[in-house]
RNA sequence: GGGCGUGUAGCUCAGUUGGUUAGAGCGCGUCACUGAUAAUGACGAGGUCCCAAGUUCGAAUCUUGGCACGCCCA
């Protein structure tokens, strides 16, 4: 007999107990028995039997297929508020412990914008992951509320006005500035789905938060490592003040531009630029300024290392022999129009600073300086020798640490000479000084040339007048390169895991290089530097004094600093400590404090938000605990805010203050190009969540792998609104057919052949994969797990193979009660796998699931306060390998199915059969029978055969002119008709309308 | 100019220690279904693996040099 599926006794519950029972070969005959083929091919004629549609168990759910998200998400939000879902979780027992991820508090200024959302969807993300994993994973989001954006935007509202304001007037509108951006980015951010403690943030402003920071910079000073000291600041001589790098606006200005010789010293002359000039006739190098006035500053000529120098022999005013760059000979003598000269062999500039040149400064008789060299030197301009005065340049200062240079500033806050300089110049103004140091620089020789020279200069942006660069006492932090600071800072990079791993080498290479940390700005809007000063020049700033300021600060807030009396911040008429004499000595003195004057510094911002371990962790959120398990911002804040938090704690602390540093991305458009407002390819956030909603631009971030750039645009907005509604909808079919299962009662363990126990090795493999990403936070490695699961392996596959048993069988019937216990299965999973993305609605459909059959007891819970159903056990590999012969047997087929259509116009492939080859002999023979219904339904034919063959096969066979079409499952069986009751009906389904009728 | 990264179908991503004809999903095209229906399925077409040179029997993968883009500096 044939071994399949046409006797009309046959019964779908006995699917199991189905094997082949003979290895006889069929042959085509028996394989196409005759059939009427009474409908000629047309599908049933609905009028000509009953209307079988009320029969079948089609999908029901209260779950929209349309998402509506900008609508639904502020209820849902709404709905978390009420019910207080943050607390709620954190009452929730935590099996797996804290986890902490500590917020890099963003600026409370303006709206926020892509960079933001990315990196707190990010956040929030890992942080809900950790939640469901059973951590206590609390956040408590942070703003940075000091410093000059908010300061200048105060200013700019205030214009003229502000001058006659008081620090403590500013300072409280910038106050007013700050907290309402903090409010309204904490809005949007809710909005987005970021679940915190929006209604206790840490703010910087806070004066606990102002004391913490405080409470360093106490430690740092116990450890004798913050120290005062001139450096070169942008300064505005009109308006008196120092100027911050935002506030200055550059504009052409006309300047001479002098070639000037500084004499060399006799000796260190290479002899490739032969004879060595002599005391009467010395040689000189040569070089180009377009600052006269800071030549009477000048202490050392730097030259590039690797650069080749020359010496140019010409008669001006007598023989000269000038070292210039050997590129830029040329360019210089035809610019002063000297076309006869000689030109020597060359050495490099490093060879030539090993013979330690030295040169008479060129204004103050009798002072020798080096010439040093500097990587920063180029030959695009001048000569190649740069003229260096550390007290008034960046580069300057810098290279005059490393040659251990004065910092020389002999120029005063209104832009006049102290009387350090040469006596024609003492109480100069320097904008006058250039022309008489041109005078005298000619009058004694020294000018090779002079031009006026158009560039682009900086200018204050109040007053619009030029500025300058001018040394000025700042405070410093010891963290240059080679401190003891900087090497337990690297031992606590070492400690940290960095995702990606080259986050260690590049902070690594940053520490190596850095200076020393300048933590003085001349503001208002900030932390005070709490230092003092008395007449006669000496300055307070101890651990004890600073504690004590700290102390104050923590009840009266930082305002206090600019308002009150030394006397009443210290407590004390009296005050006994460490002070530094104008020596720089630092001893034991006391002082009244009647005496002591307030010094005017704010700490650099970065110092404060450094500070937030302290501030925050062991500050005004003790709960959270120090260290944090992560921190997690973007790829800038390598120099930013991970530096200084590792600094400041490497002064005071055994511990770095996170475990792990997480980095990512920038956004760009979809050229790869930074999104800026100027470009004017930005998107602005509020008009993405209006068009998409929150949970689309948190399955956008999660799409992409966060550790390059982020391309976003609109196009991949819309991509992604698709890959949405493929979720949204797979959860929507797998609820719409779960509306009368109850899983204490219906759950049925699927039989030994069913596509059931393919479908739960899938969920089995993708829930692991998941979750491996998940913790790998390969959050685009999760994206694409579930979003392949819902399309291939669910909707492809399984959900298209059981929809015949779902819909047609008995609502009881085991095959179908089988199928929605793993649809149950796979549903409670992938809402879960999505809720740390979608938390929107992954928690809209869990409310659905609450409200399935035999939940109406169970109490309110929202998705995100449930912690992960464990890992589905995969089923037995003995039940899964059939498939791994099956499945490309199924390609095989639909590629078949395909061809069908195009040749003989097949359209519906229940219209169609399939026939199953199987070798005699093999070992898995004696149960592929019972696959072949599976099979059928894999393949969404009518019906199928199994055969024995030489080779593994399945051929696919337009049925409509063999057999009629069931009235009800639409399928095209021999068995239709084999029920005389039902004549239009296969046997399966007469059998489950025959049910139907006698059980109601 | 320097440091750190990135570069594989239209898009987002895989691609093990170098080893068949470089993969997936989406999108796109064509078709089917109309009992998942503003849903679903099938089939198909898409690639100078940024470029060049080198190492090798063999390179998307290793080396060197470019180019482009991003972040941080100067």
């Amino acid at each position: 007999m044939l071994s399949c599926g046409c006797s009309t006794g046959w019964k779908w519950k006995t699917a199991a107990a189905w094997p082949p029972r003979t290895g006889k070969r069929l042959i085509m005959a028996e394989i196409y028995p005759e059939s009427d083929g009474s409908d000629g091919g047309k599908k049933p004629n609905p009028g000509a039997g009953a209307d079988y549609k009320s029969t079948l168990n089609l999908p029901q759910t209260s779950f929209d297929m349309k998402a509506n998200l900008t609508h639904r998400e502020p209820v849902m939000l709404a709905e978390w508020k009420k019910d207080e879902l943050y607390k709620r979780i954190r009452r929730r027992s935590h099996p797996l412990g804290k986890w902490l991820l500590h917020d890099g508090p963003p600026y409370a200024n303006g709206d926020i914008h892509m960079g933001h959302l990315i990196n707190k969807v990010l956040k929030d993300v890992v942080v809900k992951y950790r939640t469901m994993q059973g951590y206590d994973a609390p956040f408590v989001p942070g703003w940075d509320c000091h410093g000059l954006p908010i300061e200048s935007a105060i200013q700019k509202q205030l214009g003229p006005k502000m001058r006659e304001l008081s620090a403590d007037d500013i300072r409280r509108r910038c106050r007013d500035y700050a907290m309402k951006f903090v409010g309204q980015q904490g809005e949007s951010f809710e909005r987005l789905g970021v679940m915190g403690s929006f209604d206790r943030p840490y703010l910087t402003l806070d004066p606990r938060y102002e004391a913490g920071v405080l409470d360093v910079l106490a430690d740092l000073l116990r450890k004798d490592m913050v120290f005062r000291q001139r450096k070169p600041v942008h300064w505005c001589t009109f308006d008196q003040t120092a100027l911050a790098e935002a506030e200055l606006e550059y504009a052409n200005r006309s300047d001479a531009s002098v070639f000037v010789y500084f004499h060399l010293r006799p000796g260190a002359w290479p002899e490739q630029w032969g004879d060595a000039p002599s005391e009467n006739s010395p040689g000189s190098v040569l070089i180009w300024t377009t600052t006269p006035w800071t030549l009477p500053a000048n202490r050392a000529v730097a030259v590039h290392p690797e650069h080749e120098y020359v010496c140019v022999r010409f008669e001006q005013h007598g023989p000269k022999a000038a070292v210039v760059a050997r590129r830029l000979v040329e360019p210089v003598m035809t610019r002063a129009g000297i076309t006869d000269y000689a030109v020597s062999g060359a050495v490099t500039g490093a060879t030539w600073c090993a013979m330690q040149p030295r040169y008479e400064h060129p204004l103050d008789t009798g002072r020798q300086s080096p010439v040093v060299s500097a990587d920063y030197v180029t030959l695009e301009d001048g000569t190649g020798l740069v003229h260096t005065a550390p007290g008034h340049g960046a580069e300057d200062y810098m290279t005059g640490r490393r040659a251990g240079l004065e910092v020389y500033c002999p120029v005063l806050p209104d832009g006049r000479y102290d009387q350090s300089v040469p006596e024609f110049l003492r109480g100069q103004l320097i904008w006058n000084a250039n022309q008489e140091v041109v005078d005298k620089l000619a009058e004694n020789g020294l000018l090779f040339f002079k031009q006026t020279f158009d560039h682009s200069y900086p200018h204050c942006w109040r007053c619009r007048k030029p500025t300058i660069l001018r040394a000025t006492e700042q405070w410093f932090v010891r963290a240059g390169a080679g401190s003891s600071l900087v090497q337990t800072a690297r031992k606590f990079v070492d400690k940290t895991r960095w995702i990606p791993e080259w986050g260690k080498n590049r902070i690594s290479g940053m520490l190596e290089t850095r200076p020393d940390w300048c933590i003085s700005r001349q503001r208002y809007w900030g932390v005070p530097i709490p230092w003092f000063f008395l007449a006669d020049g000496r300055v307070l700033l101890s651990e004890k004094s600073v504690r004590r300021v700290a102390e104050y600060v923590r009840s009266h807030g930082a305002d206090s600093w600019f308002t009150d009396l030394p006397g009443q911040i210290l407590g004390a008429a009296e005050w006994d400590d460490l002070f530094t004499a104008p020596d720089g000595q630092v001893g034991p003195d006391k002082a009244s404090t009647a005496e002591l004057r307030k010094g005017a510094d704010i700490l650099d911002v970065w110092f404060e938000s450094g500070a937030s371990h302290r501030a925050v962790l062991s500050g005004t959120h003790p709960e959270l605990g120090y260290p944090a398990d992560m921190y997690l911002e973007g790829s800038d804040q390598h120099r930013g805010w991970f530096q200084a938090s590792l600094l400041e704690a490497a002064g005071y602390l055994p511990e770095p203050p996170f475990r792990e540093i997480l980095t990512h991305g920038f956004i760009v458009d979809s050229n790869g190009r930074k999104m800026s407002k100027s470009e004017g390819n930005d998107i602005k956030v509020a008009d993405a969540l209006k068009e998409n909603g929150a949970d689309i631009l948190r399955l956008w971030v999660s799409s992409v792998d966060y550790q390059n750039d982020m391309p976003c645009s609109r196009e991949l907005f819309a991509r992604t609104g698709e890959a949405y509604r493929k979720i949204r909808n797979t959860i929507r079919y797998l609820l719409g057919n779960l509306y009368d299962f109850d899983i204490q009662i219906h759950a049925t363990r699927p039989a030994a052949a069913s596509i059931d126990n393919w479908m739960l090795g899938r969920l089995a493999g993708v829930y692991a994969e998941v979750h491996a990403a998940y913790q790998a936070y390969e959050l685009h490695r999760v994206f694409r797990g579930i979003y392949e699961f819902c399309n291939v392996d669910i909707s492809a596959v399984y959900a298209k193979a059981i929809k015949d048993r779902l819909y047609c069988e008995l609502p009881d019937g085991p095959r179908r009660r089988a199928s929605q216990t793993v649809c149950r299965q796979i549903l409670v999973h992938l809402i879960e796998m999505t809720a740390p993305v979608l938390c929107f609605t992954a928690d809209e459909a869990w409310q659905a699931v609450l409200k399935l059959p035999g939940m109406q007891g169970q109490p309110k819970e929202h998705i995100h306060e449930r912690i992960f159903s464990e890992l589905p056990k995969a089923p037995d590999r003995s039940l899964a390998a059939p498939w791994e012969i099956l499945m490309p047997l199924v390609d095989s087929g639909l590629k078949q199915l395909d061809n069908l259509k195009r040749s003989v116009g097949l359209g519906n492939p229940l219209d169609a059969m399939a026939v199953l080859v199987v070798p005699p002999g093999h070992s898995m023979e004696s149960v592929m029978g019972a696959y072949g219904p599976e099979v059928e339904d894999a393949l969404g034919v009518g019906y199928h055969r199994v055969e024995h063959g030489e080779l593994w096969n399945i051929t696919i066979h337009d049925t409509r002119q063999r057999y009629a079409s069931c009235a009800r499952s639409w399928k095209r069986r021999p068995d239709v008709g084999s029920d005389p009751r039902y004549p239009d009906l296969s046997a399966r389904d007469a059998a489950v309308v025959q049910s139907l009728a006698k059980h109601g």
